[in-house]
DNA sequence: GGCTGTCAATGAAACGTTTCATTGGTGCGA
DNA sequence: TCGCACCAATGAAACGTTTCATTGACAGCC
């Protein structure tokens, strides 16, 4: 039979014969008491199966020893791997990881922020879905918490950890202008946060540079959207006047891979293709495909040691720190100069 | 100038001008508090930022609000579409998700438990690296938190939601026996848990069923090494007598396609592929590979659900209930009879 | 031998809520 | 008009820790 009351630390500073400050000194491995009652508390607590109450322990001590995490995709393969790492980082540090999802709607990611504040988390790890949105700022600059933003960067002085997300579309755009091509097509994610935004920019410098002029019609930043990919890509594609390049975020590359399949289009023969972040799809495709590669595992680590620097005050957050990420162009069999 | 202390509940209530049992109830959303101090009250919590601590709140009630999740790898792309849909049932549900990653080591997993003990968390949906670890059953035993076995199942009454892993294999490799093939490979996971065990099992049973010999050396379980998918593949297919398929889990796959592509072998020409588990790898793979496919996104919804009927006490705790989620075979175009 | 300093251990206050027994006031039926 | 029931609101106890000022004992020093 279970005991029906739960085992505190009263019960057993009394089996010990103890005080209770001597017990929590025991519990804590604080220094101060001797080896005899020290083994008398210890067997007692085991004896009792006692077990210490971290709600208590954190409203004493003001600390929750627990770190908050906003994504907007927890399934999203690029985060997952992110997340792992942070979560690996989180837990040797001594902080457990609070997962959640904010599915890209402002909204819900307010509650959460909300939700953050009322746990007391020591610190929080978030993306954005827009970076300029007023009410989500507000609560952010209202915050008390340590901050790190992911794969963001916001006007408001917070710390971010990012992947170089411009140099890496900059690298595959010049790329595929070098080899001639003067219809690249760009399919990605929203210019409201640092990746659409980065890409979308890179887009335009590197043409500048190459002085071609940008058609705007090849451009898509509507990736969040269920087939996002797919559509944009077929659109572009049966136009008059299509792509014959193709530069495209890991998570729309399988919708354009598909409408790729539809129309027939032979790899790099046709039209040349480079994905924006290195996943197995790219690696194992046949051909396999020219990526921008950046480590997930990495930026998951570093947001977490950044973050627990702020939490432990080794970092001072007089200034934001924003760390930035290299990437790298993994050069495979998918691009080729644009038929004539 | 951010005020030095936190705001606590005296301050409204004394703001307000009124006792603390008050502001409680309001803040609770408790009837039986007159509309204008209910106004009184909100507006003084409003004006001095007033946001409730979870930890007080937590440690009256004896509640934390708080599941915790316990998975072998986080960045494991089948488990993450599952996490993210189990997070979504128990936000939905006012659950927030602790997530941890075990890195299938027993120790960390231990530790892991213990941790989710002290947090006192209202449930946890757990994954174990070896189903009868003893250590790890007696925590689990002993445990007064609500628990639901994910992808795993156990000799303890403990409710768990899972795969038909069985089924799928057995449909999968009675396929390629009734395609006529009498060599095939399987590569998977470990046989200490349940999707390795209840693979192997059908394995065998497809065998007997169809009067085909089971030759041990075609069976691969040890998919969580780095690698271990290429070297298994490997092994098998320059041996004397190769396999002439493959039944590979969607972890392995992509060390699987590399050693296939080493050994420039044609698929499903020279060998004939099935991967268990449906991602993108498989349906974009030139040819589209054949899957067991189950919706990764349910099976982490089973169980929140599960879990969430446990902790309001909706379901008995009497029986241990098994949910258990079907798959399908889909049939794309790595499969074929085997060359003569 | 008295004083001081050190060390182990104690006991009570404090952390910020919720809950519950009470109080005070109001309306209604007898 | 009294008593009763009802309702809004109060005040204090309780949740399980940590922390801090205090006590008691003992050794070292002049």
């Amino acid at each position: 039979m279970k005991k029906a009351t739960r085992i505190t630390i009263v019960e057993v500073a009394r089996r010990a014969g103890v005080s209770l400050g001597t017990v929590s000194r025991v519990i804590n491995e604080k220094e101060g008491v001797g080896h005899e009652l020290r083994e008398r508390v210890l067997s007692a607590a085991r004896a009792l199966g006692y077990v210490p109450s971290f709600a208590a322990q954190s409203m004493r001590s003001q600390s929750s020893r627990a770190v908050g995490l906003m994504v907007s995709d927890i399934s999203n393969p690029l985060f997952s791997a992110t997340v792992g790492a942070a979560e690996e980082v989180l837990y040797r540090g001594g902080y457990n990881m609070i997962l959640t999802n904010s599915r890209d709607r402002p909204d819900k990611e307010k509650e959460i922020l909300d939700l953050f504040q009322r746990r007391r988390f020591d610190g929080m790890i978030i993306t954005l879905s827009k970076e300029e949105d007023p009410a989500t700022l507000r609560v952010l600059s209202e915050s008390r918490i340590p901050t790190v933003l992911f794969e963001r960067e916001s006007t408001l002085p917070l710390d971010s950890v990012a992947t170089d997300h411009y140099s890496g579309a900059h690298q595959a755009v010049s790329y595929l202008l070098n080899l001639a091509h003067r219809r690249i097509g760009l399919i990605t994610v929203t210019q409201a946060a640092l990746p659409g935004r980065a890409r979308g920019l890179a887009y335009a410098a590197a043409h500048k540079a190459a002085g071609v002029p940008v058609d705007a019609s090849l451009m898509s930043f509507d990736g969040f959207l269920p087939d996002a990919g797919y559509h944009a890509a077929y659109r572009m594609l049966v136009s008059p006047r299509p792509p014959t390049a193709l530069v495209v975020g890991a998570n729309q590359m399988p919708g354009v891979l598909k409408a790729i399949r539809t129309l027939k289009l032979s790899v790099p023969k046709k039209l040349s293709l480079v994905q924006i972040g290195d996943t197995d799809v790219a690696s194992l495709h046949q051909p396999p495909l020219t990526a921008v590669r950046w480590e997930f595992a990495k930026v998951g680590a570093a947001a977490a040691e950044l973050l627990l620097a702020k939490i432990s005050g080794a970092v001072d957050g007089s200034r934001p720190r924003r760390i930035v990420l290299p990437t790298e162009l993994v050069l495979r069999q998918s691009c080729a100069a644009p038929a004539v």
